[in-house]
DNA sequence: ATGGTGGTATGACCA
């Protein structure tokens, strides 16, 4: 059996609990990376996840940001960081944990609003040292995956309408650059290694009826280091879940890899 | 159409 790794933002678990338990049960991920749960720790949902078999981790706070790993309880998670050098943040966006051999970075990147806003700075200032953590890291491990809500479409084809969306917030040159720092230190976008259908998205929203049109983008990535990406057999954004009531505006993205063994070495 | 929807919390924010 390959590993199944799985990246959704939630937008709210305590909404969307029942979503992420029914597609925990339908497609049975090894690992799940969570972004938006809008929790503080102390009301994490641990035990839910625990029923199911999965261990849990989480960085949460309340009414924004929150992330979190899951992964099956046959696996053990190690050396959990939540912080990284450089970047004195109360936002909680970053989680990163050791399953075997493998490093899982979970990021909920920053949206920005607007290019040129203040919070546009403070997303690209974010990607920055993010990318001098993962830079200072990524030498460490076999296998290295970096997941989760990019808040970057990184080209074109990932964009519904590419002419509308020219330079605004998601797509513009800065962060298509930023992401492509990223993964010039070894990284590849596990869903671009396969063909894919035309108008691929991750992410519709909610107003103006996007997900039935497929007015979307492809904003949720899961990057992996060279190793890792040959292992890669299959990646796919699993739009079902965007179908059902009361949705997350963002469907689960997957990659499944060639692991076993590399996994078993370190499964306790 | 310069809006629209949705979550949090119950005001405006954030997306």
């Amino acid at each position: 059996m390959p590993v199944k790794i799985a990246s959704w933002n939630v937008n709210s678990l305590n909404v969307r609990l029942p979503h992420v338990i029914e597609w925990l049960d339908a497609e049975k991920p090894d690992i799940l990376a969570l972004q938006e749960t809008k929790l503080p720790d102390d009301r994490f949902p641990a035990d839910h996840f625990s029923e199911l078999g999965y261990e849990v981790l989480y960085s949460g706070q309340k009414t924004y940001n929150g992330v979190a790993i899951l992964a099956r309880t046959h696996y053990e998670i190690r050396n959990p960081l939540t912080d990284i050098p450089g970047l004195d943040d109360p936002q909680r966006r970053i989680l990163a944990a050791d399953i075997g051999n493998l490093r899982i970075l979970n990021l909920y990147v920053v949206n920005g609003q607007e290019v040129g806003s203040d919070k546009f700075a403070y997303k690209m200032h974010w990607l920055d040292k993010v990318t001098d953590y993962v830079r200072s890291d990524v030498g460490v491990y076999d296998y290295y995956v970096i997941l989760g809500d990019f808040n970057i479409a990184p080209a074109d084809e990932d964009v519904h309408d590419p002419d509308m969306w020219r330079d605004k917030i998601l797509c513009s040159v800065q962060e298509r650059s930023a992401l492509e720092n990223i993964k010039s230190l070894g990284f590849k976008d596990t869903f671009r290694l396969f063909e894919q259908p035309d108008n691929s998205f991750s992410w519709w929203d909610y107003r103006a009826a996007g997900f039935r049109r497929n007015l979307g983008l492809r904003i949720d990535l899961l990057l992996a280091n060279t190793a890792l990406a040959k292992r890669c057999t299959r990646a796919w954004i699993d739009r079902t879940p965007r179908g059902w009531d009361r949705p997350s505006d963002h469907a689960p993205v997957i990659g499944e890899f060639d692991l076993d063994n590399a996994m078993d070495v370190q499964a306790r």
